[in-house]
DNA sequence: CCCTGATTCGC
DNA sequence: GCGAATCAGG
């Protein structure tokens, strides 16, 4: 097998999902866990959770033994005692006329890593990651806790399929990505009985039958989505 | 043992 | 560029 610019999508989709190497193997097939953590890292997308890379701590803020701080005679009485949070109620004039999602505050000094980047990755054209109902995934997108504004429609997109003008007769075949200014949906009428247009269920259901185990009926009109 | 991802290194 | 072998933590 080789690496199709097709197969590195998938890669990298599945890989920034948080799918582990092993899965993300199995599901392109015809790769071994090594070759797609090797690939991975070829592509620049590496780091994540190892757990051999822990190295790196400074300061732990364990159970603190030792208190290095014999100045301040009043105990720290912080937080937790005032469980209403005062909501700053912010002025909040008008919604900006361009929502960025800006991370610009505080201090400027070095805080570059934003650990908390409640990314929605979608498995674009090619990436189509089938899940079974109750299969595992990782805990989707944390709540994004930054307040949001008013989904402003933008004109890009206006006479774009957007999210609310899906229904069961248009393709919904996700065109750009989300969270980018132009993502939208495909929209042309669907292929009967599916949720794409004729197209676009030639994507989705195309057979990736690689790993010989699971790959039961080949039939049907498609494979249709991995049942397990 | 199993699993993970990281790295190395011959190809 | 590729990925098996190897390493090393959980």
């Amino acid at each position: 097998m080789s690496w199709t610019d097709e197969r590195i999508e998938q890669l990298r989709s599945m890989w920034e999902k948080g799918l582990t190497a092993s899965q993300i193997a199995d599901e392109l097939g015809g790769v071994s866990r090594n070759a797609v953590i090797g690939k991975a890292h070829r592509l620049g997308l590496k780091s994540r959770p190892s757990p051999v890379k822990a190295t790196e701590k400074v300061a732990k803020p364990v159970k603190a033994p030792a208190a290095p701080k014999p100045a301040s005679p009043a105990p720290p009485a912080p937080r937790a005692a005032a469980p209403v949070a005062p909501r700053p109620a912010a002025p909040m004039p008008k919604p900006e006329p361009k929502p960025v999602v800006e991370a610009s505050d505080e201090d400027s000094s070095e805080a570059p890593p934003k650990p908390d980047a409640p990314r929605i990755v979608s498995i674009g054209p090619g990436g189509f990651i089938r899940q079974g109902p109750g299969d595992q995934q990782a805990p989707i997108p944390p709540a994004p806790p930054r307040r949001l504004v008013p989904a402003k429609p933008s004109p890009e997109i206006a006479d774009k399929t957007s999210l609310l003008d899906l229904n069961d007769r248009i393709c919904r075949w996700p065109m750009g990505h989300p969270g980018e200014p132009d993502f939208h949906f495909c929209g042309v009428a669907v292929n009967p009985g599916f949720p794409y247009c004729v197209e676009h269920c030639g994507r989705a259901y195309q057979a990736q039958l690689p790993r010989g185990t699971r790959r039961p009926p080949p039939p049907a009109p498609f494979g249709g989505p991995r049942v397990r």
